[in-house]
DNA sequence: CAATTAACTGACTAATTGGTTAACAATAAT
DNA sequence: ATTATTGTTAACCAATTAGTCAGTTAATTG
């Protein structure tokens, strides 16, 4: 048996490394796709040696997991919040705010689920899919409820779940081409809210929420 | 030199293998990544061997190269005709179509598209960065003059475009998980005409333009 | 037909890479 | 202090893979 101190200082150099890792893993994923990304590049991006990386990790398909795994949480974490309550308007707009911040500020994230996403979702396991599947029903029937209502136009509530999606993770996956578009080196604070209120601007008035 | 009926058989051969060639080059390179992709499994997939493959393409680069190249150029020819003298409403409309319908028919080429945005564009050329832009700039122009003739309503005409775009692509290039939440397997004719319907609709509406 | 060019392919090679192992170092536990 | 556990790492290996090459067959031309 290990103490509470023992546990604290041996999963603190666990921990420490692990993140290591998985942060520059999830560089070399994004830049260099699944099978791109060698133990040696993520071991030389963590600054540390190869055989280090698979002592706290079995295999590189464990390291992938990990990652993809800490991108769903953080999804979840990220949009969980949209409740009935308060009506369309409040909803739409707290959705669209959350999912643009998450795009600005956790870019990799977003690319490392897009990919997996584009070559088929080979690596997502079913309960992620049908937990989705699960989330958007429930919020669709929510939109309809504010349809049947009156509370906002008659829109498909399906497909303004993937509208808002797309518009919003297109800032994190897209960066490459949006600062090229724009001549710009990098995002700055402002246009994290001008394309929040972009968005809010054009989707709620396309609700019939303005 | 050659006549014009060698010419023609000839390259009917060589036309008619690179074509096989590409065909499951994108495959592979959706499904695997640039890296994943292997000469050999693009070889299999065409019912090819391998060394043929290696006499029409020096090497897994160009034959990467050919396959984007065939990408933009169908990009180009698919949206091509937006002209100013329609008006706000009829351009938007037949953007969005002309986007969805190409998302809906070419979502391979969509994805290869977007995993290399995603991964930093590290194959594309400089001319076709500067192009997009160049063609943004242009469109972009365009929908401020009709802001400025109270034609539509003021909202920011570039991140008006990043909108259809990615709203357009996502239907190719998430797939998977579109199918997966709508617990479908494959779209369907009457799909397409739904979303260029429920876009158009939104988006218009969002603009000021119903 | 002869000759030239294009198409084709099995066999090989050099380089890369995921993963193992065995030995060693640091830390923690008793 | 001794033992046990955890962390660390160089060296190695088997498998994969991009690309070459030499030789063969098929098509085209004059």
């Amino acid at each position: 048996m290990t103490s509470e101190i023992s546990e604290k200082k041996t999963g603190n150099i666990r921990a420490k490394s692990q993140i290591k890792i998985l942060t520059a893993a999830r560089t070399e994923f994004v830049l260099q796709g699944y099978k791109g990304a060698t133990v040696q590049s993520i071991a030389d991006r963590a600054e540390l040696p190869k055989a280090n990386i698979l002592y706290y990790f079995k295999n590189k398909e464990n390291i992938y997991h990990a990652v993809l795994e800490h991108t769903l949480e953080m999804w979840d974490e990220g949009i969980g919040d949209i409740e009935a309550d308060q009506g369309p308007k409040i909803a739409i707009e707290k959705f669209i705010a959350a999912k643009v911040r998450m795009s600005f500020n956790h870019p990799e994230s977003s690319k490392i689920y897009a990919m997996e996403i584009i070559q088929g979702a080979q690596h997502l396991k079913d309960y992620a899919r049908t937990y989705q599947r699960q989330w958007v029903r429930e919020k669709a029937k929510l939109f309809q409820q504010w349809i049947d209502n009156g509370e906002m136009c008659n829109v498909d509530p399906v497909h303004l779940i993937f509208l808002i999606w797309s518009a919003t993770q297109h800032y994190a996956d897209f960066e490459t081409q949006i600062l090229t578009i724009m001549n710009r080196a990098d995002f700055e604070e402002e246009d994290v809210e001008q394309v929040i209120t972009f968005l809010c601007d054009i989707i709620l008035r396309g609700c019939g929420l303005i």
